[in-house]
DNA sequence: CAGAATTGTAACCGTTGACATTACATTATG
DNA sequence: CATAATGTAATGTCAACGGTTACAATTCTG
């Protein structure tokens, strides 16, 4: 009875750019290279990659190959790449049950009672995605693997 | 590439606290009662109404049958009834992919760095649905219906 | 107490979306 | 041109949802 959530292609978009950060220095950034970081298959990161850069967060270079980012880390938010990933059916966080009978009038009017009490909630989650940015990750990251033994 | 949402079984649950508080003076609430407001097998009804009696929101008569809410409708939260109904895996919004590569210093590390920002941001959604009651629904739904024109 | 109505659940189905994988055309570069 | 990469289509597997049938367990009523 469990069940379904935000996608991991969000994570993982997220852990893209962590890559591309800490990486681009010193590697050419494949497809074949972030899908080794990840554990994925190298055609989920082009997906991704495709999506990042219909968005404008991410430039790929095809043949030559490289993929890089296109905007300073403080004007991306989770938000965006949220977004630009497509986690969400319509941009809708909620699902509605489709057809209510129209001859009840509970169910004549329950769209309407919710729908803009489900937009609130939304919307509070949207307003806390847009106030973290991939500056604040890069950051952490750094961090984290400066005091990471394993290196 | 569209994707997932969270579970109908959420705006369904509301719907059918609505449908008690609304038709408890004529009907007897069955779940045959509720399938046809909601437009849904009863079953699914049913399975809901488990659910939301094991959060203690709901009572339920075995045999002879009917439906009652068990607390006053200001202290159900959206966020009660969301719990309820079990509409993400472990609680958790976000889906993690789940192996990152442990040699990578970015897939050691971005567990750690993105969890403490997943957590704000379901946190975040999470404040507000606890900010909206059932009575906030019922107040509205009562509104709705009479200036429906259809009644 | 027998019959009717109802709930609780198990079992199974069809559909959908996620993620995985193979294959290959397309594109850039030395 | 040979090589290395990206972009994308096609296909497969798996899990969850919502749907449905079936039926035992329960309660009430005549």
């Amino acid at each position: 009875m469990a069940n379904l959530q935000i996608s991991s292609r969000f994570t993982m978009a997220i852990h893209i750019f962590a890559c591309i950060d800490t990486f681009e220095k010193d590697h050419k950034i494949t497809s074949e290279f972030l899908a080794e970081s990840g554990n994925v298959n190298p055609v989920i990161i082009r997906r991704l990659l495709g999506q990042l850069k219909a968005a404008g967060l991410i430039e790929v270079k095809r043949g030559s190959g490289g993929a890089s980012i296109a905007k300073p880390l403080e004007n991306i938010t989770f938000l965006d790449v949220y977004r630009a990933v497509d986690c969400v059916e319509n941009g809708e966080l909620f699902h509605f049950h489709e057809n209510p009978n129209r001859k009840c009038p509970v169910g004549r009017n329950i769209h309407r009672v919710l729908d803009e009490k489900l937009r609130r909630v939304q919307e509070a989650m949207e307003r806390e995605m847009e106030q973290i940015t991939l500056a604040d990750v890069i950051r952490d990251t750094r961090e984290c693997i400066q005091s990471d033994p394993a290196n």
